[in-house]
DNA sequence: AGCTATTGATAAGT
DNA sequence: TACTTATCAATAGCT
C-alpha cells in the first residue's frame, strides 16, 4: 500500500521482509487496539516470527482471553447415546442447492448455444447469474464448508481426547485385574483419522500453486499473458 | 479513516459500533493473514464481542498457536500431543484448488468488464472456462467436499461408538464401587454433534446473517474481501 | 449490503 | 534504524 503494490506472498528479501514485518506487525497491534476501545470488545493478537520470537498484544489480559477462547471452544457436555443420522441426508439436500442448480443450468446452456449466436441477453443473463448468484452464494458456500469442516475436525478432537482419557480410565482400574474380561474397544486409531485427510490429498487438484492469484486485493492483470485481457480492471 | 475522523473511544451508538465492528473485524483478520503470508510468521487473532460470541483468525490452526504461546510464557507446562493440526491447512488448500481459482479469476473479470464491451474472443473463453474448466471442476470440488465430511462424520462416528462402549465398561467396572475416583469424561453431546450442522456456531464469522446460505457445494478460493481464507474469488 | 470521500497504512526511497 | 512521501488500502457516513 505505497509506493507499489506488492503480491500477497512471501517477501524474499530477508531484510525487506523483517522490516515489513516490524511495521505490518505495529499496524495490526494498532488495528486490534482500536477495534478493542472502538467497538469495546476484547482482543487478543499472537504473533510468532520464524525464528520463534513471541510478539502479543491484548486489549485485556491474554491469559484471560485464551481461557475464554478455551472454554468456549471445548464446553463440556452431557454423555450422548445414538449417532448423527440425519447429516448425511442434510449433505444431500445441501448439494442441491438451488442457486447452484440455476446457476448451472445456465451454464449448460450456454455450452450448447453457438457462441456466435449469443445475444445481448445471454450475456446479461450471464452476467446477473455470475453477479447476483454464483459469486455471493459460491463465496457463502466456501465459508460455510470451511466452517462444517472445521467443525467436525473440533468434534473430532473432543472425541478423540475423550476417547483417550476412557481409554486410559479402562486400564487403570483393570490394572492387574486380568480375571477382568472386556470386550475389546473398537479403536480409531489416530492414523487413521488422520488419513482421512491424507487420502483426500489425491483429491486435490493442484499443488501449493504459485500461480495463484496472490497480489492484494484488485487491479491485477488477469492472464497476464492473453493481450485482451491486459486492458482489465479485476 | 473516511469520510470523518472518529475519536478513538467507544462509539456510543450501537448501531454503527456494530456495523465498524463488523467491517474493522473483517479487516483486523485480513491484516493478520496479510502478515502471516508476507512475513512468513504464525498469526492469531481471538475478538470476543460485547456479548461474548467468539470471532477467530489463525494463520495456522489456533490451538497450535495457543500451545506454542503457553510453552512460551510457561515453558515447564509440557503441553497436551499433537491431534490433528494439517487438518484446517489441508482444508485451506483444498480450498485453494488451481483450476477454480483459474476459472473465477475469469468470472471475476467478466463481472467489471462491461457487458457491452465482450469480444467474440471473451466469450471463446468464457465457453471454454465453462466447458472444460468451471463445470466440472467446481462439481468435482463439491463432491470431494462432501468427501471430505463424509470421511469426518464417518470418523466422527467410529470414535463416537467407541466412546460408548468405553464408558459403558467404565460404568460396569466401577459398578458398586465408589472409593474409584474417576476424572469426569469430556463428553460431546449428540445436541452438540448435531449442532454442527444447524449453527456455524463457534467458528462464525458473520455476524446476523439470517439468510446465510446453508447449502453447501463449492470452496471457492480465497483472500479478497477480507475474510480470512475463505472468500469469493469470482 | 454497496458507494466514495477521506483518513490511514505502508513500500520504497533517503 | 528512522524519517519521508507517493500510493495503495481501509473505512465512516450515507443510501
Amino acid at each position: 500500500m505505497a509506493r507499489e503494490k506488492i503480491k500477497l506472498r512471501k517477501i524474499e528479501n530477508a531484510a525487506a521482509r523483517q522490516v515489513t514485518f516490524s511495521k505490518r506487525r505495529q499496524g495490526l497491534f494498532k488495528k486490534a487496539q482500536e477495534l478493542a476501545i472502538l467497538c469495546d470488545v476484547d482482543v487478543g493478537v499472537i504473533v510468532f516470527s520464524s525464528t520463534g520470537k513471541l510478539y502479543e498484544f491484548s486489549s485485556q489480559s491474554m491469559s484471560t482471553i485464551i481461557e475464554k477462547y478455551q472454554m468456549y471452544s471445548n464446553p463440556s457436555v452431557q454423555p450422548d447415546q445414538t449417532l448423527k443420522k440425519s447429516m448425511v441426508e442434510k449433505s444431500k439436500s445441501i448439494i442441491q442447492d438451488n442457486d447452484i442448480t440455476e446457476a448451472t443450468r445456465l451454464l449448460r446452456y450456454l455450452k450448447r448455444k453457438n457462441i456466435g449466436e449469443l445475444t445481448l441477453e445471454d450475456l446479461e443473463l450471464i452476467e446477473n447469474t455470475l453477479e447476483n448468484g454464483l459469486c455471493r452464494v459460491l463465496e457463502k458456500k466456501g465459508e460455510k464448508f470451511m466452517e462444517e469442516i472445521r467443525d467436525l475436525q473440533l468434534k473430532g478432537e473432543k472425541l478423540t481426547a475423550e476417547n483417550a482419557l476412557l481409554r486410559q480410565q479402562v486400564m487403570e482400574i483393570t490394572k492387574g485385574k486380568e480375571n477382568v474380561a472386556l470386550p475389546d474397544p473398537i479403536v480409531v486409531s489416530q492414523d487413521e483419522w488422520q488419513s482421512c485427510w491424507s487420502t483426500s490429498s489425491t483429491l486435490n487438484f493442484g499443488e501449493y500453486d504459485d500461480n495463484f492469484d496472490t497480489s492484494l486485493k484488485l487491479g491485477l492483470p488477469f492472464y497476464e499473458n492473453g493481450e485482451n485481457w491486459h486492458s482489465c480492471a479485476l
